[in-house]
DNA sequence: GTCTTTTTGTACCATACCGCATAAAATCCT
DNA sequence: AGGATTTTATGCGGTATGGTACAAAAAGAC
């Protein structure tokens, strides 16, 4: 299903496909994006991916399954980004500046936010599926573990504001990562996110 | 439309309504808030509501107006609950915890953790409808807001930690909310959010 | 009682949608 | 070249959906 890769192509016997797996994927997930999963139909998911529906059948079985598929490609590409981010050799400080410019980035789709996929486009349906669900949990928990190991790392190194252990920071992290997110796409704009995110860093930073 | 009140009920002229309105929105408040909107047909509503199309066509007049005035409906109703734990004359420790508490019991629904009716349900739906983002937006600046007061006053009273400022305080605050409503949703027990709230209570007050 | 007003209930329509059946096309294998 | 295999393209069929027309019903106004 869908290829392994592009690289270790493995002379395939029938017709080849004329669609790009990859690019239709991020096609995809853009319309789901914007307007969810239930609101999107498998027309416009083949409009997007500029295939028709029996290939798209061929690819993956049914609209769930492509969802899953996106997010699962969305997580995909995301993660090396905040990995980025977390692994940047600076301050705390700017670490975490680092990694909210970052989200700030993801969730920037053709200049309009639209938030985190998985809080703006996938939660609603987690009550769904509950692999959706639980895909979004273990995301939420990645991202809780980066801060926690961020913030033991700023603690050795006497970045943390006294009276702050490493819990309470990356708590506080990961919320603002979590409200940034619902907040972008709510129409709260980028500026005033960094303010928000300035403000809510220097509590537990010097 | 939808009739002001039972209590002050003028004497229509027609047929009466064999539904009542208020239940009826209360019904479909449900259901947007376990589906969300586009995974809603108009018939859930009506069997929700007891009502068949007409009749709901007749009080409001599209499926967007319904969405309206549930989401209307669901703050007007949230308000003054929270409103009652922000005025509590207890330590800002105590008001917080309640605050958050009167989060848990709204968004359980049913025994299951829905989360924010705003964040899980029209959140998603706020690329579709302008009005949708604007209302979401008005009322997550309301809670800051309120959280904002809130610290003010500990700061008054001594009861923040030294180097916190009111405006820090109350975007952690406000982050926090954010957070476990997207965290119930998800599936996070409130066990675990009581936790997770009280670590990030700590950070602000001592 | 009769008229007016409003809601109800049934039935309907056009469209959108999901899923698949079928045949043609494009490639590999021998 | 011929057969095998897989994808593409067109299009069909049943169903769900959003929205409405129309007549009957239930109340108040006179």
């Amino acid at each position: 299903m869908v290829q392994k890769d592009a690289s270790t192509v493995t002379k395939t016997r029938g017709r080849p496909r004329a669609f790009n797996p990859v690019k239709a994927l991020h096609a995809m997930r853009e319309v789901f994006w914007h307007k969810g999963y239930a609101a999107t139909s498998l027309d416009d998911l083949c409009a997007a991916a500029g295939m028709n529906r029996p290939s798209l059948y061929n690819a993956f079985k049914e609209k769930a399954e492509v969802f899953k598929a996106v997010l699962d490609d969305y997580v995909a590409e995301v993660k090396p980004l905040y990995e980025k981010a977390f692994l940047a050799p600076v301050r705390y400080k700017e670490a975490l500046l680092l990694v909210y410019e970052t989200a700030f980035n993801i969730y920037l789709v053709h200049t309009k936010g639209l938030g985190c996929f998985m809080i703006g486009a996938a939660l609603t349906d987690s009550t769904r599926d509950t692999d959706v669900a639980a895909m979004i949990l273990e995301q939420l928990r990645k991202m809780d573990r980066g801060f926690l190991k961020l913030a033991q790392a700023a603690e050795r190194r006497g970045e943390l504001k006294p009276g702050v252990t490493p819990e309470q920071a990356a708590i506080l992290c990961a919320s603002i990562h979590n409200a940034i997110s619902v907040r972008m796409r709510a129409g709260e704009t980028v500026d005033d996110l960094r303010c928000y995110v300035k403000q809510a860093v220097n509590i537990i930073c010097a």
